[in-house]
DNA sequence: GCGTCCAGGTCTACC
DNA sequence: GGTAGACCTGGACGC
């Protein structure tokens, strides 16, 4: 358990319309940083990495969706110097998506049949990222040939066990564990204590390279040639298409086989026969629909397949 | 109870 | 360059 004493607040206004409800907790369950965090009242207390730094935060709720103002707490180990303090606040802003402007991406949405709907039902909601990519790519290793249900087991003992614990503002919230901390550990131990399978190999390996050659922050991703990012995280053990597309922040079209159900039945009018064969065709017709919006598309229809059930007449399942 | 199948992919060997 | 097969584990299913 890491105590973080010092902490730096702050007011935070968001580019409108900003939900805070939709972002900070979407309603596929997506965490914010942690799987663990804590959302009480229009309150979220969480925890992450930030500029290599363990942090608490703790984001409270002061305005609307049409104008949005957050209080936003930043709890350290350490006092930053005044420069890292601003580089701090500026991140945390760019990672809960208050710097994004929906504008654009509502433009193109207003004229397509299916997310015109999504749009209006989840309107504000902002898509988020933590800084580095190591939970991301973690995530999108655990999620790999198996169902949920035990994706999130494996989740749930890998960050307990190997992730650092953030006490502040009397909650205990652990984030994501660190490559360096990952590097050091037996795949054998990780498989055997969180029953990770093949994938404790995979993880261990690409900590070890991430922690031994180091790598791009999301936020220097983006502002890379989307094809060098993207060669980048190909490059990665353990990451292939579908894991790199969730990772991207150029944004990807990341379809796998619970996802060709959905998307076959939205372009097709049905579930694919042989869902794995399909993939190619039904990331191919997303991306030529949708383009460099497409991670965007993909993220707003995930979330809202209830409504989207109802408006387009079709069984689109979470599971 | 027991055997078989397969799940929110990726890598490798083989052709 | 294209593709079958292996990979951990555990729940669902048929018998």
């Amino acid at each position: 358990m890491t105590e973080l004493p010092f902490s730096l607040a702050w007011e935070i206004k968001p580019v409108p319309p900003y939900s805070f409800e939709l972002t900070m907790r979407k309603p596929a369950g997506w965490p914010l940083f942690s799987n663990f965090e804590v959302y009480e009242n229009e309150v979220i207390w969480t925890s992450t990495h930030i500029m290599g730094e363990l942090a608490g935060i703790r984001i409270s709720n002061e305005g609307m969706t049409e104008r949005p103002k957050l209080s936003a707490e930043i709890f350290l180990q350490r006092k930053p110097s005044p420069q890292k303090a601003r580089n701090l606040k500026r991140t945390l802003e760019h990672d809960i998506g208050a710097d994004e402007d929906l504008g654009p991406f509502y433009s193109l949405a207003k004229g397509d049949d299916i997310l015109r709907h999504a749009i209006r039902d989840l309107h504000g909601m902002h898509n988020t990222s933590q800084d580095t990519i190591f939970p991301d790519a973690s995530l999108s290793i655990l999620l790999q040939m198996a169902p949920l249900k035990r994706s999130d087991e494996m989740m749930d003992c890998y960050i307990t066990n190997y992730g650092e614990e953030a006490e502040f503002d009397r909650k205990t919230i652990p984030a994501w564990p660190l490559p360096e901390r990952i590097a050091h550990v037996g795949p054998e131990e990780l498989a055997s204590k969180c029953k990770l399978g093949y994938r404790a190999k995979r993880i261990v390996e690409l900590a070890r390279r991430i922690a031994e050659h180091g790598f791009p922050s999301i936020e220097e991703l983006e502002h890379m040639d989307p094809d060098e990012a993207k060669r980048l995280l190909l490059d990665l053990p353990g990451i292939g298409s579908y894991s790199a597309d969730i990772i991207d922040p150029h944004g990807g079209f990341p379809i796998d086989v619970w996802s060709a159900d959905v998307f076959g039945l939205l372009f097709f009018g049905e579930e694919p026969k042989d869902k794995r064969k399909e993939i190619p065709r039904i990331k191919e017709t997303g991306l030529k629909r949708w383009g460099k919006w497409s991670w965007m598309a993909f993220f707003y229809i995930v979330q809202d397949l209830g409504n989207l059930s109802r408006a387009l007449d079709l069984e689109l399942r979470m599971e």
